[in-house]
DNA sequence: AATGATATTCTCCGGACGGGGAATTCGCAA
DNA sequence: TTGCGAATTCCCCGTCCGGAGAATATCATT
C-alpha cells in the first residue's frame, strides 16, 4: 500500500503495471468479477489512478485486452502456408496457427478475457463474433472456395471458443495439460472436417423426423 | 407489483413461477448479472420471498438449474442405440442425443445457465466439468474401449461447450439458426473423430521441442 | 370458531462498486 | 528558481446488492 500523496519518485511505469494486472484479472476472473479497486490494489495504486488513466472500467478493459495479433496475418499464413513446413493440409495449418497464438501468454490472456467477456456481455459478444468468426475464420473458409463458408466458419469458431474455455477456464483434465502435438492432431482433424467436409448439403425432407 | 401484505388469495404456485423466472435469467444473463431483486420483480414478488424459499442466491441457482435429464440414460442410449434407428455410428448417436437435449427449452436453459456460471465461477466450473466430462462423455469413451478415454472425453466436452456458447450465448450466425439435420452431421463428424480417431498416439520424444 | 402453519410483504443494514472533486507531490522546462 | 503539467492520493456520493427481523394476511386443521 502506497501512502504518501502526490507523484512518485523514480521513473516506474505505473500505467503499464496497471494494464498488466488488469489483463491478468480480466483474463482470470472475467469482466464483472474484476473491479477497479481490485486491480488498483494488486497494482499497489489508488483506485482513482486507474480511472485517471483509462477513464472508465470499459476503457481499462479495452486497453488491457486489445489483441496483440493481427488476424489478417494469420489468415494469410494459413492460406499460403508461409513459414510452415509444406505438405500440411489446411486444417492442420489452421490448428497450428491457433495453438501458436494461444501459446503466447499475453495473447492468451487477452483471448481468454475477451471470450469470458463475450459470455457475460452481449456487446463484448459482438466483438468476439466479429473478430473470431468474420475476420479470422470466414476469410479462410472463403479463401478455399467451399460451400457454406459462413456455417463452416461458425462451426470452427465454436470449437475454438470451446477449446479456450475447456482448457483454460474450466480446466478440464487432461485437456488442460495435454501436449501441443497431440492437441494439434486432434484439433486439425476437427477443423479439416468443418472446412472441407461433405456434410454441408441440406437434407431433402422439409421436416422429416 | 403486488401491494397487499400477507398471503395471497388463490392457490397460485408462486414458488414455481420464481424458479421459472430464475431459470430464464440465469440462462439468459449469467449468474453474476442475475439479481434476487431482478428475479423477484419479474416474478411479481417481493425479494424477501425468494430468499424465504431458497435461502440464498446459490440455493436459488441450484434449484433452478438442476439438470432435468439423467446423464446415465443418455450414456446408455448412445452406447446401445436404443430408441434410435439402427446402423448409425457412435458419433452420430452421441450428437443426436446432445442435440435432442438442447432442443428441450427447459434443459437448454439449465445447460446454458450452468455453462455460463462455469465461465464466471470456479466452483460452478467444477460442477460442469464433473457432469459433462466425467458423468456423460467419459463413460461413453470408456464404454467403447478406446485409448486415452479421458482426453477424448475432454475434447468432446470442449466442442459441446463451444457449441452451446457459440450457438446460444454469442449467437454466431448461421450457427444459431441452422437446421438440426445439418448441424447433426457436422457435429457427428467431429465427435466421431474425437471418439475413434487415431490421432491420440503420443509423440516419440519425451520432451521434444 | 379458534389456532397454528405458511405465504407474503415492508423496512432496514452493512458492504461493495463505479465514478468525481480536490489536494499534494514530483519531473521538467524556462 | 520559478512555474506548469502530470502523477498520485484522500475523501466523497449515489446506487445496487445479498440478506435478516418483524409484521400481516390467508390456508388448513380441528
Amino acid at each position: 500500500m502506497a501512502r504518501t500523496r502526490g507523484r512518485r519518485a523514480g521513473g516506474l511505469d505505473t500505467r503499464e503495471a496497471i494494464i498488466e494486472e488488469a489483463r491478468r484479472q480480466f483474463g482470470g476472473t472475467g469482466y464483472a468479477a474484476t473491479t477497479l479497486r481490485g486491480v488498483a490494489a494488486a497494482a499497489d495504486v489508488d483506485p482513482r489512478l486507474v480511472l485517471h488513466y483509462f477513464g472508465s472500467k470499459k476503457g481499462l478493459f479495452a486497453a488491457a485486452l486489445s489483441l496483440p495479433v493481427d488476424p489478417a496475418v494469420i489468415v494469410a499464413a494459413v492460406l499460403a502456408g508461409e513459414g510452415i513446413a509444406g505438405g500440411e493440409d489446411l486444417g492442420t495449418r489452421a490448428a497450428r496457427q491457433i495453438l501458436r497464438v494461444l501459446d503466447n501468454p499475453e495473447a492468451r490472456l487477452a483471448i481468454i478475457g475477451n471470450v469470458r467477456a463475450a459470455v457475460e456481455d452481449p456487446e463484448a459478444a459482438g466483438v468476439v463474433r466479429d473478430l473470431l468468426s468474420e475476420r479470422l475464420l470466414l476469410p479462410i473458409a472463403r479463401g478455399i472456395g467451399v460451400d457454406h463458408p459462413e456455417l463452416r466458419a461458425a462451426l470452427m469458431a465454436s470449437q475454438v471458443i470451446g477449446l479456450v474455455i475447456a482448457r483454460y477456464v474450466v480446466a478440464i483434465e487432461p485437456l488442460a495439460s495435454v501436449g501441443d502435438e497431440q492437441l494439434l492432431r486432434a484439433l486439425a482433424g476437427t477443423l479439416t472436417g468443418y472446412l472441407t467436409g461433405t456434410w454441408a448439403q441440406a437434407a431433402e425432407g422439409p421436416s422429416g423426423g
